[in-house]
DNA sequence: GCGACAG
DNA sequence: ATCTTGTCGC
């Protein structure tokens, strides 16, 4: 499906920030939709290869998590790993990944921060705020903030803050690992994003839509409408 | 100036 | 992210 998405990626680090301020004010950090109707949720990650970039996006059913349908896109790279510009980086290859999609999901995850950023539009947030589109950012490690250390049971959590602003929670979705820093991306609150991660979360330390999405990047199959292996 | 720094 | 073997722990 096309994308109605105009966007200019091609831009000096000076112009991309400032692009990101401006676009961080049209983030909305409220719940604007029924979670109880979510059926669908997409995991999304980007690998790379030498000088392409390849974004994976998986589409899983909610709350089974049986893999439904599959896009990636290889794309050039066209920009430089900057903290804090990772949209200028992923983004295009990430809708290019979305456009090829079958299953349009009723939320994205993030294998990125979303509210968690500099700016407040980490690439949770700025695709989600450029599709419109209900998103959360789900990271494995920190960009910016400060926390203390989240209880040792899953479901734990402690909030992160960038100086007086709670900017998302350091959730511990299994005992005995390190955890993992999740924030709104857009359309949702910060409750809603940690509940939909920990739903979405099975015998390991991401969900299983970042996961999923991971393996695609890479290279490997996707088991879409076979029986899912139990092993372990 | 020094250190931090999603993927 | 990526380059890379063995190794510690459940």
């Amino acid at each position: 499906m096309k994308l109605a998405v105009s966007h200019p990626w091609d831009l000096s680090v000076e112009e991309a920030r400032a692009l990101q301020a401006r676009l961080a004010a049209q983030v909305i950090a409220e719940l604007t939709f029924d979670p109880a109707a979510i059926q669908t949720i997409a995991g999304i990650d980007v690998g790379f290869r030498g000088e392409i970039a390849r974004a994976a996006v998986v589409v899983l059913r909610f709350p089974s998590l049986e893999p439904l349908d599959s896009a990636c896109a290889e794309v050039p790279i066209t920009f430089p790993y900057v903290p804090g510009l990772l949209a200028f980086r992923e983004g295009p290859s990430v809708l290019a990944a979305l456009e090829r999609l079958s299953t349009w999901p009723d939320l994205l995850i993030f294998d990125a921060q979303g509210r968690a950023h500099p700016r407040r539009l980490g690439l949770a947030s700025h695709l989600g705020v450029i599709l419109d589109w209900p998103s959360i950012g789900c990271a494995k490690s920190r960009l910016i903030g400060v926390h203390d250390p989240p209880g040792d049971a899953a479901g734990d959590w402690a909030p992160l803050y960038d100086g007086e602003e709670m900017v998302g929670a350091v959730l511990r979705t299994r005992p005995g690992v390190q955890p993992i820093y999740v924030s709104i991306g857009h359309r949702v609150d910060l409750p809603t994003a940690i509940e939909f991660v920990l739903r979405c979360t099975r015998h390991h330390r991401l969900p299983e839509t970042t996961r999923y999405a991971h393996q695609v990047a890479a290279g490997e199959e996707l088991p879409i409408g076979q029986q899912q292996l139990r092993l372990f």
